[in-house]
DNA sequence: TTGACGTGTTAAAAATGGTTAAGTTTTCTT
DNA sequence: AAGAAAACTTAACCATTTTTAACACGTCAA
């Protein structure tokens, strides 16, 4: 899902953006920077880039973060701004909500805080309605993880919770190493040794039903977890 | 415009909640105070009332700001929320961001501070304050909550007031979870065992009445809630 | 190679939910 | 205020889902 994000940095201090840039990548989202505001409009107003937020500092050469939010405004009057600024005083703050901010921090900041607030901001300007009917193809079966179904050749196989949510993990992170304490706390909440008798049963109740296509395979990692191989 | 904005206000503090009900009334918002989480969210989930933003402080007796939040995002996912918490503490910001708040103010504060960020959130959810839309489409039946009746191919169906708090509840999480103990509060006021049993009961009713549009579903997730599947 | 620990699998036990119908309470009607 | 109707709760029984138990097998390190 994060990984979609794409967001646009106006900031021109170098270290902060490229501290911020490395900071919001490890976090899965892809982070264009713009060391000024002119550069960060041209980058915006460009037809091959798509951004889904908006960091601007508010002091920077050339155009400043407000005239480069209102500007910004003027193309897109959705996309979500969140303005930097290095001070804390109420007129500045005033003026970015004036702009049109979705939100406001001042420096110095934690990147925690400005996570949570990116975080807050993208989940706000999430589609009110989100596609249920997401068809992903494992081999040649079909599984949609919202309707919580599989289409076997024998007709569909409604999973029940716990097998349609280890699934999704699986699923999510095919081809990759799934963690056995990340499972268990995504999926039962705690990973205490009867949960992981749980979960090693439903992993057997999983073989069962993809077994159908001999491609598909849940291989088991000694004491570390376990992969969804998928060949070719 | 103001004059028409509601503020509900829970706060445990006896003077400060005083304080602030003037300031706010003398910035002509009509404001109605809470000594607790739980009359907050008996006050919110009575359909007599209407309130344009909530402020919650987080620590209160009976009910915590973040837990109240939570359960009022299940009633209305508009409504704005913005906390105050006497500790500037990440975590609690963390989570209030995550429950979704629209803003978060650490005490001590300015009350012109607050009534920045209140007309700020109030600007920023203008555009989404959409009309009370009176007709919900759930798939191909029509639904009036208001009027507590849905439409179906064999007439007009009157439903009871459990029938139809339920379902409302369902409708607007639609596609999403709707957490079992939280509708038992919601809709029974206290989530005891027998409350359960007699909401598995209006669950099979409400099944039996959506039946008629096959792209409805009223799926269990077992131990958690209930999520009402509407398929395009 | 052996013993400890992790995993595979099946089956039984426990918990949770689905549904119908019988009780009980509330509301309406007269 | 009494009887009827509607709404709601509780009970009963069955089905499904999840957890726990039991035992077999696999893996790894000493």
């Amino acid at each position: 899902m994060k990984e979609n994000k794409n967001i646009l940095l106006a900031e021109d201090d170098e270290n902060l953006g490229k501290l911020l840039v490395s900071y919001l990548q490890a976090k899965g989202f892809r982070v264009e920077l713009a060391r000024n505001g002119k550069i960060a409009y041209e980058l915006f107003n460009n037809t091959k880039h798509h951004f889904d937020l908006l960091i601007l500092d508010v002091m920077m050469p050339e155009m400043d973060g407000f005239t480069l939010g209102s500007e910004v405004r003027l193309l897109d009057r959705q996309v979500p701004l969140l303005f930097l600024s290095a001070k804390s005083m109420k007129e500045d703050k005033l003026k970015g909500f004036d702009v049109g901010a979705d939100d406001y921090i001042t420096k110095p900041f934690s990147m925690e805080e400005l996570l949570a607030r990116i975080n807050a901001i993208l989940k706000r300007a999430e589609p009110h309605q989100k596609n249920i009917q997401e068809k992903i193809h494992v081999g040649k079966i079909e599984y949609e993880p919202e309707l919580s179904v599989l289409h076997l050749e024998d007709g569909v196989k409604k999973l029940t919770t716990k097998e349609n949510m280890l699934l999704r993990l699986l699923v999510q992170n095919q081809n990759e190493l799934l963690d056995r304490q990340a499972a268990l706390r995504a999926v039962w909440g705690d990973d205490n040794y009867f949960n992981g008798r749980s979960m090693d049963v439903y992993i057997a109740k999983l073989r069962k039903l993809l077994k159908e296509d001999s491609n598909i395979e849940i291989m088991n990692v000694h004491g570390i977890g376990f992969k969804l191989l998928v060949k070719q």
